[in-house]
RNA sequence: GCGGGCGUAGCUCAGCGGUAGAGUACUAGUCUUCCAAACUAGUUGUCACGGGUUCGAAUCCCGUCGCCCGCUCCA
């Protein structure tokens, strides 16, 4: 509404999704289901393409990652210890004036006169309404006040010169059912959980209660001690999962951005706590303000690692043609922050339907966060699971003994500290709190720690809408008639672009073009995704592509067949950005195309 | 979930009480030597779904579902 061209173009991007194959309404044929998208042809190898980059650059280019592919559902001891089961299920009320939604358990008791109304009467249109409203009135404000809060309830039930009946008041304390603001009624809480439940075994009942999991971390976390155990990895090193993961969102919102199962990239970077770093290497890298940190170094702390992951995320999201001035970055403040967190960059694109700040610049919406997120989420674990989530570490216990005395009390003085504020943080009474920190700090003496963690965490989805909205261009072109026509051309980058090259003969009635583009066609099929189309004109074969996104097309014509001799074996290959042509022989294009694709 | 807008062919839309149309796309054919050419023939709809009012509903009313915008939330 307030941004109509930008909505347009929103619109623009959902048709051809529709029309193209890319993006469908799941359960289409029923009226579909909110929150819920399938993939077209063109769509699930756009998608197969990023995801098997994401794998292939975060796990098999790397020495310190490795992957892992948990179930979806899960003990739903996990979504208590990680906190979702608690924190996942708000209960929510409403103003009944103003519709202003409250989460209940953060409204601040009040206390005042209630004024309870059984209803209200227009005696001159003959409409009564039956509801009953009440109004909290702080002290020292006078009765009209109320009135008029309840009069403005009714006027929106439809009544013109409200009559109200059935008044009476009551003194309150420390009530949280009015809203703060204004005194009017809230609704009942009523819990909004956005987890999705089922029930694992054929009764239904509390005792079966599981969750689709709301995020894929939490298997990276219940399975770290296998992994660690199995990859013959040392701490620093990562577990990466790609995976789907479901949430009941209360509004699914702008196309596929939002949606109630969608599909996630995780990666968790274990790395030693920074005493122990300190330990080590005597002290912690000091990390530069901006740019990439470079190679990792045995000496980065939390917060190398961290600039270090949100600069190889942007590496990442430049590679696939996202380039630096479409994305934007946030960095969380501290109110915003978990308490757990120490930090998180989110990394954002700027879709058409992200909104302009107040110096009418765009942020841009998120793709990917990037958390440091302590020892939090494995002390999790271990406190809920009872099993330990510790790691030895042989250099660490090495390096402690050289230490000198008052280094070794100042670093576990210092570990004994954050571990006890994270037990006292989770609830664990002062004294047992202080016992175990006391432990704690003693195991690190020993080489032991539960490793500290950065997430980078990003939406399979929401960049798959970016990389089509980064990709949707608009080409207009005025023919001798003067009739301008707007063609679309998907600017994909080739590593992703579902298909990768388009084969066709110049002219469909000539059986030799025809056979010569099947021959090429067959040859390049196998090692890439090509695509063979010989109806209609040319110009309409190359526009078919331009939409899909396809980056070449391979044309067969006369000069193939050795109308001149020079040129006989080879092809055009016609690029979809420029429509700019060259001839390369057709024992070479294979190779020719591959150097392009990655 | 609440408030507002919307839902007609694959797509863009017209029709707004008398029983459904245009452009485009798609299919086949003729033609065509490089950027959505032309011609011919053809296919397509429970007018989102369900109910009601009416002699008659795509059209008016109610409900449901879905999409878009705001509240909310965040991968």
């Amino acid at each position: 509404m307030s941004e109509p061209k930008e909505n347009v173009l929103m619109e623009k991007i959902v048709s051809l999704c529709k029309r193209r194959g890319f993006v469908f309404q799941s359960s289409e044929i029923y009226g579909g289901i909110n929150g819920f998208w399938d993939y077209g042809p063109l769509g699930a190898e756009l998608k197969r393409n990023v995801k098997e980059t994401w794998w292939s650059t975060m796990t098999r280019l790397r020495d310190d990652v490795v992957g892992l592919e948990a179930t979806i559902i899960m003990a739903p001891q996990i979504w208590k210890a990680s906190g979702h089961v608690d924190t996942f299920s708000d209960p929510m009320c409403d103003c009944l004036l103003t519709r202003k939604r409250f989460r209940a358990d953060q409204i601040d008791p009040q206390s005042g006169v209630v004024y309870h109304f059984a209803g209200a009467r227009d005696a001159a249109a003959g409409k009564e309404s039956p509801d009953a409203f009440s109004v909290l009135l702080p002290p020292g404000k006078p009765p009209e006040s109320a009135r008029k809060t309840a009069a403005q309830f009714y006027q929106t039930r439809g009544l013109q010169s409200v009559e109200l009946l059935g008044e009476r008041t009551e003194k309150v304390e420390n009530t949280t059912r009015y809203n703060p603001e204004n005194g009017a009624q809230l609704t009942d809480p009523r819990p909004f959980n956005l987890m999705l439940q089922t029930y694992v075994g054929p009764i239904q009942s509390e005792d079966n209660v599981a969750y689709l999991r709301p995020e894929t971390a939490q298997a990276i976390f219940a399975q770290f001690k296998n992994v660690h155990e199995t990859s013959r990895q040392k701490v620093p090193f990562g577990i990466a999962q790609i995976g789907k993961a479901f949430r009941n969102e209360v509004t699914p919102r702008n196309f596929t951005f939002r949606s109630r199962e969608f599909e996630q990239m995780e990666l968790e970077f274990f790395i030693k706590p920074d005493e122990a770093i300190e330990a080590i290497c005597g002290s912690v890298a000091t990390v530069p303000e901006s740019g990439h940190p470079g190679e990792p170094q045995p000496n980065w702390g939390w917060q190398a690692w961290h600039r270090y992951w949100v600069e190889e995320r942007v590496r990442f999201y430049e590679g696939i043609g996202l380039s630096r001035d479409t994305l934007g970055f946030h960095h969380q403040t501290s109110e915003e922050l978990a308490h757990y967190a120490r930090a998180c960059t989110d990394i954002l694109f700027k879709f058409p339907f992200s909104k302009k700040d107040e110096t009418g610049a765009v942020k841009g919406d998120e793709l990917e966060g990037i958390a440091a997120r302590s020892d939090f989420d494995l002390s999790q674990h271990e406190r809920h699971s009872g099993k330990s989530m510790g790691v030895f570490d042989e250099e660490l216990r090495t390096a402690w003994t050289k230490l000198a005395p008052e280094r070794q009390s100042e670093l576990s003085s210092r570990y004994h500290d954050s571990r006890l504020k994270y037990l006292v943080k989770s609830g664990v009474p002062q004294e047992k709190a202080e016992r175990e920190a006391k432990e704690d700090a003693e195991g690190l003496a020993k080489g032991q720690y539960i490793p500290h963690v950065i997430e980078p965490s990003a939406g399979v989805d929401r960049l798959i809408l970016a990389l089509i909205a980064n990709a949707y261009t608009e080409v207009s072109s005025t023919d001798e008639k003067g009739k301008t026509e707007t063609r679309v051309v998907m600017k994909f980058h080739p590593r992703v672009a579902p298909v990768k090259v388009g084969v066709f003969p110049l002219l469909k009635n000539k059986p030799e073009l025809v056979a010569k583009a099947r021959e090429v066609f067959q040859g390049l099929r196998g090692r890439f995704l090509a695509f063979y189309d010989d109806a209609g004109a040319i110009g309409r074969r190359y526009a078919r592509q331009d939409e899909a996104g396809t980056p070449f097309c391979v044309t067969v014509d006369f000069d193939t067949l050795g109308e001149k001799p020079e040129l006989l074996g080879t092809v055009t290959i016609r690029h979809r950005d420029d429509g700019r042509q060259e001839r390369v022989p057709i024992a070479g294009l294979a190779d020719w195309l591959q150097a392009r694709l990655v």
